[in-house]
RNA sequence: CGCGGGGUGGAGCAGUUCGGUAGCUCGCCGGGCUCAUAACCCGGAGGUCGUAGGUUCAAAUCCUGCCCCCGCAA
């Protein structure tokens, strides 16, 4: 069967790879090349680079016009695969076609655009959802799900990759074997954007929820604190729990105090807590351990 | 020409304002102490200070060009 796919960065692209080893994608949509970095050197879409290695063809585009519905319906496809494409899809062209999205949580946990880090972040609604675009954010009839515990150690960077696959191989077996559509069942929370000013870190939370922060916003937008007069920005962080805090000595800590081990460094966070910086990186440096950064640093405090 | 930070032994930094042949915290190698150790003690190797040129008796430090890395903003 044909289908195509709609996807724009990375995580899309290891959907797309993997779908085009099992499937004949006849036609794939990405946004426009776009300028990017200090160079604004501009440059194709992951999705574009791989369609065209792939010789797929592409078509390039900001939203779903007539345009494109021509060349879709030309393409012979029969769905479309939608993964992070970045725009929504207008009526008119989902009444021609169907449209399956790939979304990184538990629908109706998370609708928007950054399912992967809130639930991260909140812990709830972990895993993938496929499901039949409509009008609405992310509200379509789900054709199938699956719940995964994500691991802490690691960022979202990291587990979307991994979700990709276990992503593609959901959407692989439901374009073989086709469900019947579902409602979506249960509260639904949203996932808006996550700005860099609320990529904040400030110490005064547990450090459990710090580092959970830590690790979902990398690598966008990537937590950051204050550091004197600049930023400090935290790649990579580890509560560290059940410590055997001598609380006699540790009554004058307040959050953001550095504390200096051998092979570790600390921030003090709320009620006490113990955040391990693991990996950090100034601004206007290359991220580094964070003994390393720690090595060079003469202040005691930061955030 | 969007704003800004930076390139100093393997790592992270100091030194550059007020030129005088390089320092700190680590790592590494060897030895010692120890039941033992990532702890402690002693010793050691390792640097064309991004690059090209200029000024000077003398440049990591001053001047000019170039290369590379990164944060913010888009």
């Amino acid at each position: 069967m044909k289908i195509a796919f709609a996807g724009t960065p990375e995580v899309s692209a290891s959907v797309l790879n993997k779908l085009a080893d099992q499937f004949e994608v006849s036609l794939v949509i990405t946004r426009p090349d776009a300028a990017k970095g200090r160079d604004r050197a501009s440059s194709p879409s992951p999705v574009a680079d791989l369609a065209t290695t792939l010789g797929i063809p592409v078509v390039k585009s900001n939203k779903i016009d007539d345009g494109v519905l021509t060349r879709l319906k030309e393409s012979g496809a029969e769905v479309v695969i939608v993964v992070a494409f970045g725009s929504l899809v207008p009526k008119a062209a989902l009444d021609q076609i169907k449209w399956w999205n790939l979304h990184f949580s538990l629908l109706p946990k998370w609708r928007g655009a950054t399912p992967l880090q809130h639930s991260m972040i909140y812990g709830i609604g972990q895993g993938v959802s496929l499901f039949e675009i409509d009008a609405g954010l992310d509200t379509g009839n789900l054709i199938d799900s699956l719940p995964i515990a994500l691991p802490k150690d690691q960022t979202a960077g990291e587990i979307l990759t991994q979700l990709a696959l276990v992503g593609a191989d959901v959407i692989a077996k439901n374009l073989r074997e086709p469900k019947q559509p579902t409602p979506q069942q249960g509260e639904p929370t949203l996932a808006p954007k996550i700005t860099r000013t609320e990529a904040q870190i400030t110490f005064e939370m547990p450090a459990t929820e710090i580092e959970a922060r830590v690790m979902a916003l990398n690598p966008e937008p990537m937590a950051w604190c204050r550091l004197g007069d600049g930023e400090l920005r935290l790649l990579r962080a580890r509560a560290i729990g059940n410590f055997d805090w001598d609380a006699a000595t540790d009554t004058k800590s307040e959050p953001g105090n550095l504390e200096r081990r051998k092979g570790s460094v600390l921030v003090v966070c709320g009620s006490g807590s113990r955040l391990e910086l693991i990996e950090v990186q100034p601004a206007g440096k290359k991220p580094m351990l964070a003994v390393d950064w720690a090595r060079g640093f003469s202040g005691s405090k930061i955030g």
